[in-house]
DNA sequence: ATTGATATATATCGGACTGATATACTGGCT
DNA sequence: AGCCAGTATATCAGTCCGATATATATCAAT
């Protein structure tokens, strides 16, 4: 989803300001397989308020800088409803760790080992994070999510723990060409 | 990696032109992994060429549009072994699917479950088709990248097959707030 | 006490990428 | 004859990421 429409649906939970919209994307579950930046962000909320998708208060903070809350109207959760409705688009895996292990032959072996053993390291810690996640008071539909992802990492770890051996011997790099 | 170095890792090994290069991706096991536009690749293209890091025959072909056909240099091989030299990024997930399964509660329930079938369909017939794929005279790492890309489909559907039912029944959703 | 790190908060901007579109020719199917 | 798919390059608007700037507050360590 674009930007706009993943700013509606943080804000279809709760009012938020910017700065919170991607605070809260980043403790959710989502988090996984959703992200946005606030060079998206900020841009994004300004196009919805003037847009009335959202309505913008700012607030004048005791001793903070200014924040802007943001609330969903109607209209906004009318667009957001009508995103979701629409077939999804397919999911996208983009790996550069896949890369260089397809491309394993013009670097240093042990640069590839090392770099196994390390996204291997990296899988079972957020595996493990997620493990010791509270899921008190969330909804099915986001335990599902929740899950899947854990699952996920879990797949992941234990595939390549179990088949990282097959790196270790030499091979010859070709990428087959077409036709 | 950005589309430059994309292209490199392409043109390592076998010299193409930029529909071939888009071509090839595609046609190996990295395409699930890797992804590159006709948008991107052209300027990509340009560029290496300017700076040395490939060079460009033109090809006046016979009976089909001219082709550019680029090689390799010595500056752009390495180039290529300095990117990969680095620790890759952190993979990147991203699925609109798991946004909408998400949001589950703002939509009919029929749409949710009709569109975790099409998606357990989808991730069957990548499965089917990788198992279909010829693997001969694949190099062990390019097989390895292939494997994954297998498995993940095969886990993702089982996992997905074996849980869907929980999204039958009713949720509420809320997206917790941070702090 | 002061430095440095971390957190809250918004904003902008260059560079990169996607997706659509344009152009142009070939070949096969109906 | 008409249409779609394939080969081939190129451009462009819209979008997004990552870095940077600005400003303030808190808290730990020196």
């Amino acid at each position: 989803m674009d930007t706009k429409t993943l700013c509606l649906a943080v804000l279809q939970a709760n009012p938020a300001s910017g700065y919170e919209i991607k605070k809260t994307l980043e403790a959710s579950p989502l988090s996984h397989f959703q992200d946005i930046s606030f060079g998206a962000i900020y841009p994004a909320l300004t196009w919805l308020a003037e847009n009335g998708l959202v309505t913008g208060n700012a607030l004048s903070q005791d001793k903070r800088p200014d924040k802007k809350v943001y609330s969903l109207t109607p209209r906004g959760l009318e667009h957001l409803t009508t995103a979701l409705s629409r077939p999804p688009a397919p999911d996208r895996f983009r790996s550069d760790f896949l890369l260089t292990l397809f491309l394993a032959d013009l670097v240093p072996r042990e640069h590839v080992m090392r770099i196994m053993e390390a996204r291997i390291a990296d899988l079972e810690k957020e595996a493990e994070a997620m493990r010791a996640d509270d899921l008190d008071g969330v909804s099915p539909a986001q335990r599902f999510v929740h899950d899947f992802g854990l699952a996920y990492y879990e797949f992941a770890a234990n595939w390549l723990r179990g088949n990282r051996d097959r790196m270790k011997g030499e091979t010859a790099p070709v990428i087959a060409k077409t036709g």
